[in-house]
DNA sequence: AAGTGGTCTAGACCACTGA
DNA sequence: CAGTGGTCTAGACCACTTG
């Protein structure tokens, strides 16, 4: 029924939402219609259409123009991960910048010829003083830009981007995988090289699709695994 | 400009969007107001908060009442990652269903006494005939409930919740770590006991917070890195 | 033809914000 | 106080789907 305060909008909604969350609607059912709706509740099509666009914008709902209203199949596979830079409770304690020339796998990565600069940033993630995470940056070098110095802000990896074009205009690609360290990896993590680590490669990607940053992110399974979540709430 | 045939709705929402990809509006700024902007397309303010709300729903704007509509920090750290179970190319060769009783580390996850028994489905699923990832799910075992056998179509996990509640009354979690395989996951997986694996952990969760299912899943991680995306498209 | 959703108008009143 | 967004009405016309 309708509280006292709240919007009917919202209390439609609500109302709506509860069926298909207890069952009483089920994917492919179709929904009475706007009409119908908005004689039950005794209001006008407009306030109907609000509470329905808020069921369609959480993927609850679909409409077919000319036919109705329909329950959506449930996305149970689509997942939401939140993967941060400034991590609460770990700390930065060393950071490293160069130009230099790029591997070939930073040059593939960032699909620039051999004689592009890149810059590379290195940081140590550590926690209770141990070393949880190794972090490698690499973005194209402009000739003619600020000190390398300067650079060092770009350790957070959208600033990248966002300082050369608008904030919103690139988008991030991520790739998750599980690989043994080499070397140096293990060196600067202490750890054997028979560590399982956490491999998290990133791509910045701009609006005309280049290749504005490359990111590879080691860590140390055990005192970071990644969460994710996937679901809907009532 | 309105193209023709095109809702005036959408036509303010494009060229709102382009403003704000283009770097004409930046995150903090404040949008013309509802009127103003009504006035400028001479139109009603219904259809000025159409394009709005669309916005809103992409997370490009929000709105706080007596002051303004305002453009939103970018989420460049939000990840969006699809988790499939029904893999394109992939087979599942192998199938094993089992009544036993849990281990620690499964009645931990499922939140349940050492009396009550689980299901145990394994599969292996393979390309070109190789191993590439072993899939293992436990879900709680109700006695009088169907044959072990009617149990299989569970290997897909969201139909476990779904047959026991409504499609939508149920959320997942996800751990992703990275580990070495014990010995039988290396004999299944037919790799070495030091190769590193992408392990991925499921919790189904119902409305009222029980587990109702839990899966590890082994992944060979130069056969399948999982892929996320975050950012905003034009 | 009747019913559906999609678009749009021209108002109204309210709650909230800031000067 | 004037200006903002939030809610809501009572219509209208259109495009689309189905019988």
């Amino acid at each position: 029924m309708h509280k006292m305060g709240e919007p009917l909008h919202v209390t439609i909604y609500t109302e709506l939402k509860s069926k298909i969350f207890g069952g009483v609607l089920n994917p492919g059912d179709m929904l009475p219609s706007e009409n119908e709706l908005a004689k039950q509740y005794d209001t006008s099509r407009v306030t109907i259409r609000k509470s329905l666009q808020s069921l369609e914008s959480e993927n609850l709902i679909y409409s077919c123009q000319g036919k109705g209203y329909f329950i959506s199949q449930p996305l149970h596979n689509d997942f939401y991960l939140h993967f941060s830079e400034e991590e609460r409770g770990f700390e930065v304690t060393y950071k490293k910048v160069d130009a230099c020339f790029p591997s070939d796998r930073v040059r593939q990565a960032l699909e620039i010829g051999s004689s592009q600069m890149v810059i590379e940033i290195r940081r140590v993630i550590k926690k209770y003083d141990r070393p949880v995470a190794l972090d490698i940056k690499y973005i194209p070098y402009d000739k003619g830009k600020p000190t390398l110095e300067a650079e060092l802000h770009y350790a957070v990896f959208p600033d990248i981007a966002a300082a050369k074009t608008a904030p919103f205009a690139f988008h991030t690609r991520m790739e998750i995988g599980a690989e043994l360290p080499d070397e140096s990896v293990a060196r600067q993590l202490q750890c054997s090289l028979n560590t399982p680590l956490l491999v998290v490669y990133r791509y910045l990607i701009d609006q005309s699709e280049r290749r504005v940053g490359y990111g590879i992110k080691y860590i140390l399974s055990e005192y970071g695994r990644l969460d994710a979540k996937s679901g809907y709430e009532l």
